[in-house]
DNA sequence: CGGCTTTGACCTGCGC
DNA sequence: GCGCAGGTCAAAGCCG
């Protein structure tokens, strides 16, 4: 094994919101595991006369894990009741030092580590200056962010919490909209190299970015990242030599990869193609402490709206490895289907805004892919039939692309953005979910063996670990299911 | 044909 | 200043 990457994107984007949508308030008091919760009135709701929210949605690297991004998706979930997020399972995970998740806590000091848990440990933990803290078991919580001045307390190698770093304004967040790299030039993360985190996998974060040859773009070792930790796919997803490809729905491309020192596992370098000129970037690795954890790294942000279809699926069938069968085996609704076999290039506004409204036709497509379907199918069999609704109706916040002009938007309503915009993508956490909950109920159905089902085998183990707690990811879409109807 | 992955070489930052 | 490690480039080949 050595080729485990890949991003996943969709599911972080997941993660992302609902860490934004646990995310502290501006006061930032820090809430005991007890208290904690998400809120239970929209979340998704950007209240647009909060300054704080606002300033937060600002700087999100204009990547779907911003973790100032609200995924409308828990909006539905319910998460601040759903048992899906409460399971008992969710310990401290940053024992193990798998994943992290970084918040900028704000106020300059607390720091607040999401970590997501992964088959056995399935756990939300939130670091808060070094304390672990109890937090709602939330696969979505898996987003982090970065704090420049903020010092991320990195344990030792049991606690490769990514330092990421945020902000050292009080919301940690500050943007540098007229920067053409759109990145906030005081986002830097705190590479702190402690020589305690040394060989840990926060040393990772010490990643220098930039192209030496690339005559705008220093390379730093300090530079704006946004690291996420995540289950890493398992086989299902992988490639022949192994690599596990998620999907994104950002285009990548991968340009380099390089075994690093310490870790058995190689780091792959992607940068973003969906557009030229693009200055996003991300690295995706294995954790050393847990290999099935991916350990995706951030840099700078897209300075354009989210990829064309035909951009974004472009050379993404490669990733998956069934050539043959997945790509038979993956089944959409009829109407999924039929819409599949649109024009693959990017919908017009005219159609895009059909979508957005088209609140009460999100059929979630029952994906019954038999094993990893191809990244091309996702999109053109799923995200144009989910891509819809209330997600898109917030998706101004939510995906938000970074634009290089964003600043002048920034006083906008995100909707009046889009508005503009005129070139929105599906919302993908509608497709992941719409397969991860079926593949999960198949799973129910068959046991583990019907785990390659799960297209992105994200909540392979997910769903066996909530099962035990009567929790289930399948039960959590039944009640999502509930909700719409 | 366009876009992607692979992979070795090159370049740069950083620690000693 | 040197060496290491990491990040990027770019040619070659593959795929749809």
């Amino acid at each position: 094994m050595e080729n485990y990457q890949g991003d996943l994107t969709d599911i972080l984007r997941a993660g992302t919101t609902t860490a934004n949508v646990g995310a502290y308030p501006s006061d930032h008091q820090e809430p005991h595991a007890d208290t904690w919760h998400f809120p239970s009135d929209h979340p998704m709701i950007f209240p647009s006369s909060s300054s704080a929210m606002e300033e937060e949605a600002k700087d999100n690297f204009g990547d779907p894990f911003s973790s100032y991004m609200r995924d409308p998706l828990l909006n539905e979930l319910d998460i601040s009741s759903s048992s899906l997020f409460s399971s008992p399972s969710c310990t401290a995970r940053v024992e193990e030092g798998v994943t992290t998740t970084t918040f900028g806590g704000g106020g300059g000091g607390g720091h607040h580590v999401l970590s997501l848990g992964h088959h056995n440990h399935q756990s939300g933990v939130v670091v808060v200056d070094g304390d672990p803290i109890k937090r709602p078991c939330n696969i979505f919580s898996q987003m982090l962010q970065i704090s420049p001045s903020a010092k991320v307390p990195m344990s030792p190698c049991d606690s490769p919490v990514i330092g990421g770093a945020v902000s050292s304004s009080p919301r940690g967040i500050k943007t540098s909209p007229d920067s053409a790299a759109m990145v906030a030039s005081d986002m830097i993360i705190n590479a702190n190299s402690s020589s305690a985190a040394k060989g840990c996998l926060l040393a990772n974060t010490g990643m220098q970015i930039s192209s030496p040859r690339n005559p705008g773009i220093k390379r730093r070792k300090s530079q704006a990242k946004k690291v996420v930790c995540i289950p890493a796919p398992a086989a299902a997803n992988s490639r022949p030599t192994g690599e596990v490809v998620p999907s994104d729905l950002w285009a990548w491309r991968k340009y380099g990869q390089k075994p690093i020192k310490g870790s058995p596992f190689p780091r792959g370098y992607y940068r973003c193609s969906s557009s030229k000129g693009c200055p996003a970037r991300k690295q995706v690795e294995r954790s050393r402490t847990d290999p099935n954890m991916l350990v995706i790294t951030y840099t700078s942000e897209h300075n354009h709206p989210w990829p064309t279809q035909r951009n974004a699926l472009a050379g993404s069938t490669r990733s998956q490895p069934s050539k043959n069968g997945a790509a038979a085996a993956l089944k959409v609704s009829p109407s999924s289907s039929h819409q599949a076999h649109q024009k693959p290039t990017s919908p017009t506004k005219e159609e895009q805004n059909e979508n957005m409204n088209d609140d009460n036709h999100v059929s979630p497509t029952v994906i019954t892919a038999g094993s990893a379907s191809t990244v091309k199918e996702e999109f053109e069999g799923i995200e144009k039939q989910l891509a819809i609704d209330h997600h898109q109706q917030h998706l101004g916040f939510a995906y938000r692309p970074s634009m290089p002009n964003e600043q002048s938007n920034q006083s906008h309503h995100p909707e009046d953005f889009f508005a503009d915009l005129g070139e929105i993508e599906a919302d993908p956490l509608n497709l992941l979910f719409s397969q991860c909950f079926s593949a999960d109920e198949q799973q129910q159905k068959g046991g583990k063996d019907a785990a390659p089902s799960d297209p992105f085998n994200l909540f392979d183990n997910w769903s066996g670990d909530h099962n035990t707690n009567n929790t289930s990811f399948g039960e959590a879409k039944r009640q999502l299911q509930q909700g719409q109807d």
